[in-house]
RNA sequence: GCCGAAAUGGCGGAAUUGGCAGACGCGCAUGGUUCAGGUCCAUGUACUCGCAAGGGUGUGGAGGUUCGAGUCCUCUUUUCGGCACCA
């Protein structure tokens, strides 16, 4: 590659920042270069010596067109690496492609274009995006394409070990349907009753035969593993805790009286301690007793069926919280194995039949659903806590109270409700007729997807059947099958089923186990689970043996710091928590969870709407990148707002960007022949610390800002990430070095000082602005690369203020700030503050009655408090 | 209903531990530079009273703690996000 030497420009010559000619001209250089942003190995004889760092955005689905959430997400972590890399870490920063998926197969259906060729496409278009910004990612060493057989023979391969260890499973299910994808969706995909890619699209519920994978086995160690991962946002940690939605309590057997041959009703309750205040049982209207029961009582029938139709009706719409509750009698009796008392039981629309055992007891007193109901239907209320014996003059339902106990609760009475809830769980557990049970919300996962477009499910269906598999019965392939390809050529419809059903060279094989005529499974992959464990394979992209090979994942997991947008934080969160535990238990890795830290960023949005198609607020960052530059884009995104905040697109602010970093290159070139010449008499070496000595007034307080600068930025790098501050603390300093210019024409600042001053600015240009960082760079005369240069470390001794300024306030209120040499002692505050003229003026006539001084490192104040 | 986050100029935002509220940028205004400008430079810009010097008010609202509160406490309003007959 050409270097560029321009010769020492005039001092008065206008020379233009121009990001047009400077970016394309750096980024060919560096694709040229495909090791540049490499991670030194980390196994072998040349293993790296630095400390690692795992710097990982989370993969985009390839749409063909890069949006301005994936320029900001992809800035923040480039900033972070680029600033790690100078800190002298091995950085790991990979990238790849979420590549399996249903857009592909729309637009196959649209343009009549192959999914494969489509993605692989708009691949190649991101790519081309993503390098024109210059991210710093390690393509040739991690790049990854989900939808390619070398990453999802893994999928298929983790598959049939989850088949091995019981961890996949299937079975015939009550599952969400979304007929715009004409495929199963998993529970966490559905959003308020709707699909997460068809927010108008209302979820059917459908009965089928599903593959899952049992990520309830999980379920307590993923919670309360939640609580030992303090570098997950709150926000996140909350939300999967609800998710999961662990309730510790009880199952009671309520026998059904006078039917001997009638299982018992099992209900689920948190509170065991009111059972005595239970008055009915109600049963879910698609419970298994109900469902019994209707065949032989039309009336029950006929409200079931009601009843049935108005929760789907109601799930379906999202409003299943405020359906209006009612119910209907059997005419059955249950016993309260606690008392023997006879309860009638009711079937209810409020009843779930998929949250814990879909039947409930009711005791109105203490629930206000039960409540509820209780009163529309004239059943019994009967209070069994209470603080003070019985008062029924409260209002109902009775609440919580302090110091409330049992009451009316046989040998329980007098008990808190939290030992009873203890004793009670373990009393019905030792008479058999009940115990202390978890419930949780989560369910398992559902990953079977009528689609095309993801990993073909490893398993056939031997048809004639063989010893221990029944016709028809369901056969794991062993690994030598893997892969199992997905076919080519294929005809995508949407008229359900699986596409893959219908081609006859796929579907039709033979069984691995006896040789006899089998049938593919049909059914592909959710494509969760490709994103469920990608990042260990950047560890190790191009193993063909291997889904990756452990000691490079050992050394480099857990990742160091995660960023992508919160939308993820149930799903992909989730599930890729829940991969960590199963390839950890499988021997694979030795971490728990998959990320140390967490950073979710907030939305770009324009006009105070997230930027969408339909609202016509999409703002380009092609359009963007051609009028004000790369530098200038990636910067505004990182300048606008904090970066777990929304973010406003402003394009004003863009062009505000562009005029600093126009600043900046001027100023830079201006003085790059002095640097150069410096450069020249030094040979390239150090400056030496006693070219600063005998600084001029100007040059110390150059100095100063500059080290100042430095101290603020590295120290918001390690912690909160505030990029607009450092971008606004580097401004400061284009603007203190600006109004020095005119000293600095004069001489009156050393060239050592001024050539310090502009390698270092440029140095911190890098994680912000790396093609004008590295043309900056060249023009300073280095032929180095900059983004491999250490970063630069403050120096506490330069960045020393010799002069304060104290703010006095009287009675806490601003009367004057006064200045001070930086070690005046408290009394020489005191009487500073007393001879100041306006400070005097509004003492006048008043009593000091305190004189305070405040000091603090971050400044010293005082404060006069007067009557 | 429950949980979480937030509210500061015309706008995006700053104030990290209670200590000069409004950094930095945008926008706007005035002046200058330029053949020209999505150029560059300078100055000003929270509100308010005042010609000015100078004063008063001010971080969604109401109280409180403190020498001192945008920051801490109590209550409250609004906005956004998540969960929601979860027994």
């Amino acid at each position: 590659m050409q270097e560029i030497e321009k010769n020492d420009v005039q001092a008065n010559e206008v020379v233009r920042y121009n990001p047009a000619e400077i970016e394309p001209r750096w980024q060919a250089k560096w694709d040229a270069q495909p090791e540049l942003y490499a991670a030194e190995p980390v196994t072998g004889p040349h293993k790296s010596e630095k400390p690692k760092f795992y710097c990982l955005e989370m993969l985009p689905y390839p749409s063909g067109q890069l949006h301005m959430g994936h320029v900001r997400n992809y800035a923040i972590g480039d900033a972070l690496a680029r600033f790690m890399r100078m800190r002298g870490y091995n950085v790991l920063h990979p990238m790849g492609w979420d590549a399996f998926g249903l857009p592909a197969e729309n637009a196959a259906l649209k343009n009549n274009t192959p999914p494969r060729e489509w993605t692989l496409k708009n691949i190649e278009q991101m790519k081309v995006q993503m390098r024109r910004i210059g991210y710093s990612y390690d393509w040739a060493g991690t790049e990854i394409a989900t939808c390619l057989p070398e990453y999802y023979r893994w999928n298929q391969w983790f598959f049939l070990k989850m088949v091995e260890q019981g961890l996949a499973y299937r079975r015939s299910s009550k599952v969400n349907w979304c007929p715009l994808c004409a495929t199963v969706l998993a529970n966490e995909q559905v959003v308020g009753g709707c699909c997460w890619r068809h927010e108008e699209q209302i979820v059917e519920q459908r009965e089928l035969e599903q593959w899952f994978l049992r990520i309830t086995k999980y379920a307590d160690e993923l919670l309360d593993g939640l609580d030992t991962m303090p570098g997950w946002p709150e926000k996140v940690r909350t939300m999967q805790r609800n998710w999961i939605g662990r309730s510790e309590g009880a199952h009671v057997d309520f026998r059904v009286s006078a039917m001997a041959d009638t299982p018992a009703i099992t209900v689920f309750t948190t509170r065991v301690d009111t059972i005595f205040g239970a008055t009915s049982i109600q049963l879910a209207p698609e419970h298994a007793l109900v469902k019994e029961w209707v065949k032989t009582d039309a009336r029950l029938a006929e409200a079931v069926a009601t009843m049935v139709a108005e929760q789907k009706a109601a799930r379906e719409t999202g409003d299943i919280g405020n359906i209006e509750k009612h119910g209907v009698a059997t005419g059955m009796k249950a016993i309260n194995p606690f008392n023997g008392e006879t309860l009638p039981i009711w079937v209810a629309n409020y009843i779930l039949a998929d949250y814990g055992t879909g039947a409930i007891m009711s005791v109105p007193a203490h629930d206000e659903r039960d409540f509820e109901f209780a009163t529309k239907y004239g059943l019994a209320v009967k209070r069994v806590v209470s603080a003070r014996g019985k008062e029924e003059s409260d209002a109902l339902p009775y609440g919580e109270e302090e110091g409330a106990v049992l009451v009316d609760s046989g040998e329980w009475t007098g008990e808190t409700p939290l030992i009873a809830q203890e004793k009670m769980a373990r009393y019905a557990e030792e008479h058999g007729f009940g115990k202390k049970t978890t419930t949780y919300r989560l369910k398992d996962w559902g990953v079977s997807r009528q689609r095309y477009w993801g990993t073909p499910i490893p398993m056939v269906y031997c048809e004639r059947g063989h010893e221990g598999v029944k016709a028809g019965g369901v056969v794991a392939l062993p690994e030598s099958a893997l892969p199992v390809l997905l076919p080519e050529q294929i005809e995508i419809t949407q008229e359900g089923g699986s596409p893959l059903g219908k081609v006859a060279e796929f579907v039709h094989t033979t069984c691995p186990v006896c040789g006899g005529p089998a049938r593919r499974e049909t059914d592909t992959m959710d494509t969760f689970v490709d994103s469920s464990w990608y990042f260990y394979r950047y560890t190790d992209a191009r193993n063909a043996a291997a889904p990756f090979d452990s000691e490079k994942a050992n050394h480099w997991f857990p990742i160091d710091q995660y960023i992508g947008g919160v939308e993820h934080a149930i799903l992909h969160l989730i599930y890729s928590r829940f991969w960590t535990k199963v390839i950890r238990d499988l021997g694979l890795i030795a971490n728990s969870e998959p990320a140390e830290r967490l950073f979710t960023q907030g939305m770009v949005i324009k006009d105070g709407a997230k930027m969408s198609k339909s609202k016509g607020n999409v703002v380009s960052p092609d359009l963007m990148i051609e009028k004000y530059g790369a530098d200038a884009t990636r910067m505004y995104a990182l300048f606008a707002a904090p970066p777990d905040r929304d973010l406003e697109w402003q394009e004003e602010g863009v062009a505000g960007i562009s005029r600093f970093l126009a600043r900046v290159y001027r100023l830079t070139l201006k003085y790059a022949p002095v640097v150069r010449r410096l450069e020249q008499s030094t040979h390239g070496d150090e400056i030496a610390p006693e070219q600063f000595a005998g600084q001029t007034v100007e040059g110390a307080a150059l100095l100063r800002a500059l080290h100042q600068t430095i101290a603020k930025i590295t120290e918001d790098f390690s912690g909160r990430w505030h990029f607009n501050t450092c971008i606004a603390a580097i401004m400061i300093l284009v603007n203190e070095i600006y109004a020095a210019e005119a000293a600095m024409d004069k001489g009156d600042v050393a060239a050592a000082t001024i050539a310090e001053l502009l390698r270092t600015l440029t140095l911190m240009l890098v994680p912000f602005a790396p093609f004008l960082a590295a043309e900056l760079w060249q023009e300073l005369g280095e032929r180095s690369d900059v983004f491999m240069q250490p970063w630069p470390v403050a120096d506490a001794e330069l960045a020393r203020e010799n002069e304060i300024e104290v703010p006095v306030q009287v009675n806490g209120k601003l009367a004057n700030v006064i200045k001070l040499a930086a070690d005046a002692d408290e009394v020489a505050i005191k009487a500073a503050s007393l001879a100041d003229e306006k400070v005097a003026a509004r003492l006048a006539g008043k009593t000091i009655v305190k004189h305070l001084v405040i000091d603090k490192s971050s400044g010293k104040l005082v404060n006069l408090v007067v009557k």
